[in-house]
DNA sequence: TTGAAAGCGCTAACAA
DNA sequence: TTGTTAGCGCTTTCAA
């Protein structure tokens, strides 16, 4: 009676099908590949003892010997809706081309510089940063070492592209929404140092020179969450409100939303407010904020395209790219004064 | 002059380091481990020239040659506040015993079986389930070839470690809370099918027995987003209030609040509510959400000790390792009947 | 303390 | 169509 197998747990290798399959390892490499090079029956025979073994390559040997990894690094903050959305898009857009995706964090903890060394020691073959960046410094080396896309906020890191949605496009749309609406008074919240605040920021006071809006633009201090938005309108409330209200994202309205609830400030019959990201949160229906959207897996897919033709050699001059945004209408905004029924 | 170096892009090799600091491949290998047999000064000047060179070893062909990874993968929900918390944990364990983490996110176009596979495809020596559940046979299978702990829900695969917290206890702690507030009319929001919410749904009706409160247990159907939470709201006010409501998970409560709030119901003045998970929301200066917690760090860091012993070939009997929750009492639970002042 | 040599699982010429 | 032969960058005996 034969010993039974103590399953050393050793996954099964190219060897062991070549072995059990009868042939080279070679001819199993290329069966496995898809590439031409095999005949029809040795094909079928090899995939089946592979299958029958529970075969799967070893994705660091193959790299290891074809030279290349195929791999794209992506760094990420955890729990962020945008890079949620904007990582799922770049497993589709990347598997769709062969590519495969590893995924770096960067938290508390984890140091954006840390998530990039991560992404080096996989050798990655070009990365996409979606989360806080690391320094200018940093990145422009990363970019002399491999093709490096920033996704969603400007970059001034010659050695970078850079792919994101027009703040500029956005706010306008925002603010073009509102005067449409009648507003005048109108204030921004913004993201403080969050990524592309200074961007919508600069935007915003922009746009209310451009409507002829009266005063200074007023603009407060925020951040990217709730509390931000929540202390927010109570400064607003306290200061004088507005007829409308821009945050900096989506978190920063949900927060001025429910203050100027508990505040007794009715939205939108007192205050507009408008978020921005088309975040999950903005599609509540008790919520329904209207916002700014960025399409995330557009943004994803051409972060891949660009990623894909830069290693394919493409030296093209133009580094940045810049997408249309759109706004979502929903009920948090409305004309500043009523039309009377009828 | 010397043609400037064309900067192949090609990352310096240990043979690189190797050459330019006149030993052997296999003595550099030595230093850059870290591991004895080489002479201090020779350390130095290797440790020098690696620096010089921007020298960090390629992790997949020194796993290919080590015969192990020391790699854990972690499959997650993203943008999940609970996975982020624990994978941070994670990260932050892992690396202190020497191993990394490689992230494989499972999103709606991307399934758990798919993100194991690329786990499997890593070659990690362990794998940390946070997100979905693969389905059982899956599970066992993965179970078969390498250590895995769940974390954060049970699993009926035999094979596979779990690490979560009690639930019992979770929601016996919130239920204690409210009976000893005076609250007789508890009400329970689930979670649908979201991982956990069987638990803590049959947690509520064994505490509800337990305190001998009146009547059947009342459980509405929710799940484990903020509209879920919301539209229980309304059936609530429309059935009857109950004095108190404890929801499947914060954003449920947050739902519950937010709705409350906008139908005038007040919490806590007519309604407690109470949360789980203890997520960066419920912490908001302005909803103070009392909520059960669970600590993710430590939950990261039981799981990862439970992986490094597998790893070192304990096999320990007790697969389940059960936390104890805790409660955070915050602003949205009172007594029943307020004490009158002095 | 150091180096030579074999080999990890795979790919990629090149021969047969 | 198939097999042979080198490596890829590293670790790991085993000698020197």
């Amino acid at each position: 009676m034969s010993k039974p197998d103590p399953k050393p747990a050793r996954p099964p290798t190219l060897e062991d099908v070549a072995m059990r399959a009868g042939v080279s390892r070679a001819l199993v490499s290329i069966v496995i590949r898809g590439v031409p090079g095999a005949s029809e029956a040795t094909r079928q025979r090899v995939l089946g003892v592979a299958e029958e073994l529970g075969y799967r390559p070893d994705s660091r040997a193959r790299l290891l010997a074809a030279g290349r990894s195929r791999l794209i690094g992506v760094t990420l903050a955890l729990n962020n809706p945008f890079h949620a959305d904007v990582a799922e898009g770049i497993y589709a857009a990347a598997e769709a081309r062969g590519y495969q995706v590893v995924l770096s964090a960067v938290t508390g903890r984890r140091a954006p510089q840390r998530a990039v060394e991560t992404l080096l020691d996989y050798r990655c073959e070009a990365a996409i940063l979606l989360g806080p960046l690391v320094a200018r410094r940093v990145l422009q080396e990363l970019g002399q070492r491999l093709p490096v896309v920033v996704v969603g906020q400007p970059s001034h890191a010659p050695a970078a592209d850079v792919v994101r949605v027009s703040d500029a496009d956005g706010v306008g749309l925002a603010v073009e929404h509102l005067v449409g609406l009648g507003h005048r008074l109108i204030a921004h919240v913004d993201g403080g140092r969050s990524a592309g605040a200074a961007q919508r920021r600069a935007a915003f006071r922009a746009s209310h020179r451009r409507h002829g809006l009266p005063g200074q633009p007023r603009v407060l201090a925020g951040g990217p969450g709730e509390e931000d938005g929540a202390a927010a309108a109570r400064q607003l409330l306290a200061d004088g409100l507005p007829t409308a209200v821009l945050a900096y994202n989506d978190a920063c309205a949900v927060g001025l939303l429910d203050m100027f609830l508990r505040l007794g400030v009715s939205v939108p019959g007192q205050v507009s407010v408008v978020g921005y990201d088309d975040s999950p949160v903005a599609r509540l229906s008790y919520l329904r904020l209207t916002t700014v959207s960025q399409d995330g897996h557009q943004l994803a897919t051409v972060a891949v395209e660009r990623l894909v033709s830069r290693l394919a050699g493409s030296t093209a001059a133009s580094r940045q790219v810049l997408l249309r945004p759109a706004l979502v209408l929903r009920g948090t905004t409305a004309a500043l004064l009523p039309v009377p029924a009828q």
